[in-house]
DNA sequence: CGCGGCTTTGATGTTCATCAAGTAAAGTGG
DNA sequence: CCACTTTACTTGATGAACATCAAAGCCGCG
C-alpha cells in the first residue's frame, strides 16, 4: 500500500459522480481526498470493520468477498473503475458487510464518509446521484447472481471467461487476475472442477491457456456453452 | 385487485419513511396516493414493464421473481410491510427488472414516481432516507442469497422454514404462503427434492405438516440442520 | 533447500436432477 | 353440478453432475 497523488482536475469521476456539486464545493472536497494505491492481494476493506470512508476506484480491479462461518470465502462480485463498489452498505450499515481486495494494482480515492453524508444532506441532487449509483451497483450484483445460479458447471466457467473477456479486458486474450480457487469461490463450485472444466475447454479448442494467460479461440462455442450450459 | 382507502393519519410508514418531509408537503403527497389491494396470485408489477410508480406494502406478503430465458422462474426474495421492495431498481432503471406478486392478500400504496423523485431532488434529507432504504433492501437480498448458496438441500429447506417462522410469522405454527414449487424456485433446487426433504423432516419429527400448515416441533434440530447442512 | 500454496489428474462416492407414475386438489366449461 | 383439464403434491428408480479424497508436479519465497 502506498500513497500518491493524482490531479483532481483530470479526474473523470469528477464530472460523472460529482456533476451536481458546484465547483467551489468540489475543490473543497478534492482537497480532503486521500489517494492510496494497493498491490495485488492487498486488503482494501475488511468485513466487520467500521465504515469511515467513502471510496472509489480510480484504476485497477478488486474483488468483493465475504467469509462464511466455516472459514470459506465467497466472492460476490468484481469491480473496476466507475463501478463504485464501496457504495454497497455504507448507507445502511456502520460496519462493512464485505471485504474488498485488490486483484490488480489498484488506486483508490478516499473521502471521509461524514463529509459525503453532510454534502448529501445539503445537496439533494448529489443525493439523487448517490441513490442511482447505489441502486445500479446492487442491481447488477443481484442480476449477475441469478444468471450464474441457473447455469451448470461448464456454463458458469464459460460465463466467467466471457465476463472477463468482454466486461473487463475487452479482448479475446487476457491474463486472468484471479486464481482457480477464486473462480470457484465466485461461481460456487470446487476448485478441482473449475480446473477440469478449463482443461476440457482447452482440449476442445474453445480456449488456449497457459497458467493465467487465456485466449478465447472459439467465441461462439463459448457463448453457446455459457447460454445453454 | 380492488381499490380501497385507509387513512393516512394512522399510517405507520408516515413516520418512518417520510420523517423528513414537513407536514404540509406530506399531506400533499398523501392526497395523491392510490391504495390498491391484491388477492393471492395477483401480479403487482411485471418485469420489463415501465416503472411509473413508487410503491410500498402496507399489509400482506409478496414475492419478487424473475423469469429466466428458458421460462423458469427464480424467486429473489419475499417482502412484508416496511420492506420497501419496490425500491430495488426504480432509481437505476426505467423498467422493472423483477416481477412482484402477492402471496397473501396485500395492500399497496402507490405514488407517482415523478412526484417522489421531485421531492427527493428538493429535499436532501428525504433523499438520504431513500438511500438508506435502497441500501438496506439490496443488502439483505445479497446477504440472504450468499447464505442460501452455501447450504445443501436440507439446510436450504430448513433455512426457509426458519425464515418464515421467525421473520414472517413469529410463530412455530404457520400456513406456508407458497407452494413446494415456489420453495424450489427460491432455494434453487427441484420441487421433488423439496417435497422429499419436507417428508423427511416430518418422519424425523422435526416438523408436523399437513398441506401448507407447518408446525416446527423440534426447533433446535431444525436450526442445526440449517446451520450445518 | 524445504515449505506452503496453487495447479492438475484420477478414482470414488454423494448429492441432486430427471424421469415416471400415481393421487389429490383446484379450476373450467358444458 | 359433473365431467374434464390442469396444477399441485408425492414417492420411487435411475443416472448425471458434482464434491471429496488422494497423489503428484510446479512455483515462489523465506
Amino acid at each position: 500500500m502506498e500513497h500518491s497523488e493524482c490531479s483532481c482536475e483530470q479526474c473523470q469521476l469528477r464530472t460523472i459522480f460529482f456533476s451536481h456539486i458546484v465547483e467551489t464545493q468540489l475543490n473543497n472536497i478534492c482537497s480532503l481526498k486521500r489517494e492510496t494505491t494497493f498491490e495485488i492481494g492487498d486488503s482494501i476493506t475488511k468485513e466487520n470493520t467500521p465504515i469511515r470512508e467513502f471510496m472509489y476506484i480510480k484504476k485497477g480491479l478488486v474483488k468483493l468477498s465475504k467469509t462464511a462461518p466455516d472459514g470459506k470465502d465467497q466472492i460476490i462480485s468484481f469491480a473496476k473503475p466507475f463501478d463504485f463498489v464501496s457504495l454497497l452498505s455504507i448507507f445502511s450499515e456502520s460496519k462493512y458487510q464485505y471485504s474488498v481486495t485488490a486483484i490488480q494494482r489498484t488506486t483508490v480515492c478516499k473521502l471521509d464518509l461524514r463529509i459525503i453524508k453532510e454534502f448529501a444532506c445539503k445537496n439533494a441532487l448529489f443525493a439523487m446521484d448517490l441513490i442511482t449509483a447505489v441502486s445500479k451497483a446492487s442491481d447488477s450484483i443481484i442480476l449477475e447472481n441469478l444468471t450464474i445460479r441457473r447455469k451448470n458447471l461448464k456454463g458458469r466457467v464459460a460465463h466467467l471467461l466471457l465476463y472477463f473477456s468482454t466486461h473487463i479486458f475487452r479482448s479475446n486474450t487476457f491474463i486472468l487476475p484471479i486464481s482457480r480457487r477464486e473462480i470457484a469461490e465466485y461461481i460456487g463450485m470446487t476448485t478441482e472442477n473449475v480446473i477440469r472444466t478449463l482443461s476440457e475447454f482447452k482440449k476442445d479448442n474453445i480456449i488456449k491457456s497457459e497458467g493465467k494467460e487465456i485466449t478465447i479461440t472459439n467465441m461462439k462455442r463459448l457463448q453457446s456453452v455459457s447460454e445453454f450450459g
